[in-house]
DNA sequence: TTGGGTATTAAACGGTTGTTTAATACACTC
DNA sequence: GAGTGTATTAAACAACCGTTTAATACCCAA
């Protein structure tokens, strides 16, 4: 409508452009929050076209069908998420600040961008009810994650532990940190005195470093007080 | 059908029969696994009345419309939850016991029951998305059950800890239990070989109190640590 | 037996769903 | 300019949704 004329020789597209132009990606953008939101069933190709600003037909044209764009959109929420992610250039030798910084990535990709970005949200409906969509996140992503952080509690640890115990070690430091994605309203709910329910979610990203620091000392404990 | 001759005078009717023989509470005991696996909207009135073996008007008929039933059905998982946790008589003086007992009790209620009773899950999906039900749930259990682990952790810190960080530490403690149930299919794809998938899921019962055993140890040298 | 309240039923209701169709608009090569 | 392939559109499609209706079956007091 606005961008009719000659500049289609590409040159100044960004990879994920903020307002897309072009109709497929402007349908994902649009999908994305409502997916996260209500999730797959209850969304509506209807509210997604109208929110997207194109026709109903043109989901279809361009997935198929309703079911590939969910699936395309989670593909391009875990892109997305995936490289927002800051990872130290080098990493540590000191096992306690690789914890550390394993910590706040898991932290801050899946709580820092609450109430923006869909990405995140769309990405744990996943983790709860996983589709087939779901099986390629965990090899491309999760697992990769998960050995780094196993690698990192088994030195932090000092002694030799179990594989059990060191999968359930890893599990109750990524349970810690993704209580706040999980449970937000009802943390909110549950803290909160009754009139001010909205006033408080989510920790801000101010205090999630923080955050961060505490759970990590809390972990850099329990791990140690494992292995004795 | 079966029943239809004079012993409606009650007598041998439990409170929460097995296969209610009323239509209303074969309406409720239908829907709980269909409205905790697909959600509200997926979820068909159809599809719940053929598994309640009625009619289609009837959930009309009992509960007003189909909301309605959700809003009872989330009521009465959260009774029966409730009322199937075991707590202990007298609590004990120890916080260190008193600590280990409501880790189990968080773990047991939210994990036990994974693939029997749909009841967990229905209150575990209202946590994540809360309707105008979970505030009633959030008032009458989350919060009282908050106050004595609050209570406990401050004890097992020996020094006075700021309001902010007890409650910190207290969401490290559900979150390790939570994310047994928030994320069991992918916990089970992380950690499994690619082949047996569907083998290894939850940790069995018999593993919970060991598991149990080892988050609270985890905890009270995580609550030590920050009380430091 | 009669009358009235409750429970259950088959059938139909209007509305919305995801999807398809057929026509149109556009950009480009020959 | 004719022809071609792609992109977009309004309209219609059958199927399904939650809900309503009106008729029927049932039980029990009068």
């Amino acid at each position: 409508m606005s961008t009719t004329s000659i500049a289609s020789t590409v040159d100044s597209q960004p990879i994920v452009p903020d307002t897309p132009t072009n109709t497929r990606d402007r349908i994902m953008h649009a999908a994305g929050p409502i997916f996260a939101d209500k999730g797959f069933e209850a969304s509506t190709v209807r509210e997604i076209c109208q929110a997207a600003n194109v026709n109903v037909a043109s989901i279809n044209y361009h997935f198929g069908d309703k079911q590939k764009l969910y699936h395309e959109t989670v593909l391009l929420a875990h892109s997305c998420c995936h490289d927002s992610v800051e990872k130290p250039a080098e990493p540590s030798s000191d096992p306690l600040a690789r914890l550390e910084n394993l910590i706040e990535q898991i932290l801050f990709s899946m709580v820092v961008n609450q109430d923006g970005p869909w990405q995140v949200r769309l990405l744990t409906n996943e983790i709860q009810h996983p589709t087939d969509t779901c099986q390629q996140l965990v090899r491309d992503h999760f697992r990769p994650f998960l050995v780094e952080l196993t690698q990192a509690i088994s030195e932090v640890a000092g002694k030799p532990v179990s594989a059990d115990i060191l999968s359930t070690l890893a599990m109750s430091v990524i349970g810690q940190c993704m209580i706040y994605r999980f449970a937000p309203e009802t943390h909110a709910m549950t803290f909160c005195s009754e009139d001010d329910i909205d006033s408080a979610k989510l920790p801000k990203p101010i205090d999630l470093a923080k955050l961060a620091g505490i759970i990590t000392k809390f972990s850099i404990a329990g791990i140690q007080a494992a292995a004795k």
